[in-house]
DNA sequence: ATGCGATTGCGACTCAGTCTCAACTGGCGT
DNA sequence: ACGCCAGTTGAGACTGAGTCGCAATCGCAT
């Protein structure tokens, strides 16, 4: 087990205000770097049951929101309803597509995109402090069973006037 | 009161599939395009309660949802919790700037993030079906205010090397 | 009028997340 | 090593947003 350089980040931001790094907080923050990119909290919640203690729910929210603040782990709306953590590698800043079929969740970076948001915000005097990008759909896994499902029916509904294929908003 | 293209196109999706426009429907359509454009389920409850009649908490989630299903309102993840909902301007698409101060929802559009993303799409052979894209951040009109009341910290948090303003991801 | 599927309001319910609080540490000060 | 006490924890009550089940109603074609 190497020592972390997120640990130390985690540590020191504890240690700044008077925290104290438990052994409950220990051990969410190892299942947590052990494995996952994407997961929510009650799924950290049973692994940590089955393989650690009897931590309780409360205690995996609180130290996610530490985490979270202290900009190790970062908070995500992806997936209908809740939230999910993911880790953030120091620095580096990502959007997702996610897969409505098998929930798939892809990371990407498009520095072109971020510049734009950075003109859209100029343009209305707004000041960003955060913001979320995320495309949901079909993955390219998913496309072949889904498109074969869609069979006949989809044939008709394709041959829309415009051609280009038209991306409503909706999460 | 015009005849709303809008409601023509509902009474044809609720024709089509045997659905009835009752008058709930019908008051809630109303109260819907006579004002707000970003709302809230239980924000849209209040007011037809107290100009209608006594609408069902259940009864605006339904049509909500039959409203959103025939594309003339929008469900959107804008502030922390919830969904808001807005009405949709045939054919046309935008994303969101929010404000945190004071909550402001600032609609934009740029097509060149509109392309950028269908690029990012075919990079990694998925199919998009829809998106949100949204900025969270302090507005023109909270900016003065917000930024004294940061004054004196704020100086020296703001000599970060690197220049750049670092966007993180987070709703 | 009658019939019957669609619709409604109500209240119970779920789910994710938060809060309260008494019991329990962690770790500095001695 | 010992004690203290703020910080922490687990259990369970609680909240808010949304969903469900159902009996009573409604709308409309016959
Ligand atoms: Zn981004
Ligand atoms: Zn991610
Ligand atoms: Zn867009
Ligand atoms: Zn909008």
């Amino acid at each position: 087990m190497k020592p972390h350089r997120e640990l130390s980040i985690f540590r020191k931001y504890l240690e700044k205000r008077g925290l104290k790094l438990t052994s409950e907080r220990q051990a969410l923050f190892d299942e947590l770097f052990a494995r996952h990119e994407h997961f929510e909290a009650d799924e950290l919640l049973v692994r940590l049951r089955t393989k650690h203690k009897k931590i309780s729910r409360a205690t995996i929210y609180r130290t996610l929101d530490l985490l979270v603040d202290s900009g190790i782990v970062g908070r995500v709306r992806i997936g209908e309803s809740g939230y999910r953590y993911e880790r953030l590698r120091a620095g580096e800043h990502h959007d997702h597509l996610i897969c409505n079929e098998c929930g798939r969740v892809i990371e990407f970076f498009e520095p072109a995109i971020e510049s734009l948001q950075d003109q859209v915000c100029e343009k209305y005097g707004f000041l960003a402090l955060s913001h979320s990008h995320q495309l949901r759909g079909i993955c390219r896994q998913c496309r072949p069973r889904v498109s074969s499902r869609e069979a006949g029916r989809a044939a008709a509904a394709a041959a829309v006037p415009g051609g280009k294929l038209r991306i409503l908003p909706t999460a």
